[in-house]
DNA sequence: GGTGCCATGTAACGCGTTACATGATTAT
DNA sequence: ATAATCATGTAACGCGTTACATGGCACC
């Protein structure tokens, strides 16, 4: 919903072409390495914002055959949602990540060593919280605002990531070799009346 | 990515059905309320990764038409491909989020008060910090593992983005004001010689 | 025998990505 | 003229979601 939300914002600000809302996109949040918005997802993006009403676009430079160039502007519906999405709070993205499922099924299968698993991720979290640092230490806090914010919360993420790490091997010393049960698996049909596994 | 991984090592454990591997899949995230997989993301994945020959699928009850369940095994190549995935470092989820593209609107354009924007926020963090906090509390580390290390996860993570809000703050006030230029945009076609565009 | 509940999917969509196509303009 | 380079898209795919369809089995 970023961009989605971002596109409105800008359009909002006075109508754009397609690529000029890329521009005002990467100058927005500061570079395009940090935060590298396709041109399609942009194009695709807008063509479900007009679907939905919420912008519209005219073609520039002659009416009768698309000459291959379209302004978009925000609609007063586009405009209702900004203002409803300025005022409500954005919800945490999900905790869902790949390296917990890594190291999920390392503990429960003896396919690969859980500590080996662990201290890969962490020297590469260290690998990259010294990079990260290095350029945000770089980087001009009055012309790169918005790269120095992104650059800070990754940092903040990152430690917060080692400090997990070094929780998570904590609690694996206190619970030694904790057994992951085998699912139980439902027969098909309706349950039976005394379904044990209804509250377990 | 984190779903097919975790399907082609369930499936290395062992050929289980499509329900079979939901459930395995839950227990070994630690309950269905913080991750959970809708069935039909377990079948569309199945779909995708028999496409690429990394799992086969044998039908249950009866060979000729269809029994209406299947059969779902990993393969030699699902296998070397769960080997290289545990072997390598996973990369860091975006830090490209929603709340980001809020305040640098809100900093550019006068539609919100980026103050107000950053106490939503905050207050709506310590919010979840309290209760996901009480929930880790409550847990049992012996029988809810995985469930208490999401948690810590969790946790920790909110508590890097009020570190960062907070950092945000401080930064706003040492350079106040700080204008979003309005992005240069090119003209059509091949840019003229002397581009200064190019460097800047 | 009908109803409810569950296993097992299919269809369609949203967001994001990569690859490719088209057209305008300028350097050579 | 031709090639380079950029603006402006389109097509197709991957992952994830929500909504819906189907069929077996237990209970009344």
């Amino acid at each position: 919903m970023s961009v989605r939300n971002a596109i409105l914002g800008l359009l909002d600000q006075h109508p754009r072409h397609g690529y000029e809302l890329r521009a005002a996109f990467e100058s927005l949040v500061g570079g395009e390495d940090l935060w590298d918005v396709k041109p399609a997802q942009i194009y695709t993006t807008l063509a479900r914002l007009e679907e939905c009403g919420l912008v519209q676009t005219t073609s520039d430079l002659g009416e009768g055959d698309e000459p291959g160039r379209r302004i978009y502007a925000i609609t007063p519906a586009g405009q209702a949602e900004l203002a409803a999405w300025y005022q409500t709070g954005v919800e945490n993205g999900h905790q869902r990540d790949e390296f917990f499922i890594k190291l999920m099924l390392s503990l429960s299968t003896g396919n690969a060593n859980p500590r080996r698993v662990i201290q890969a991720q962490r020297s590469k979290l260290y690998q990259d919280l010294h990079s990260i640092t290095t350029r945000r230490d770089q980087s001009n806090p009055r012309s790169e605002l918005a790269q120095i914010f992104l650059l800070d919360k990754m940092i903040m993420h990152i430690e917060a990531d080692l400090r997990w790490l070094d929780l998570v091997e904590a609690r694996l010393d206190e619970v030694k070799r904790q057994p992951v049960p085998e699912p139980e698996i439902r027969p098909r049909g309706r349950p039976k009346k005394n379904d044990v596994m209804r509250k377990a």
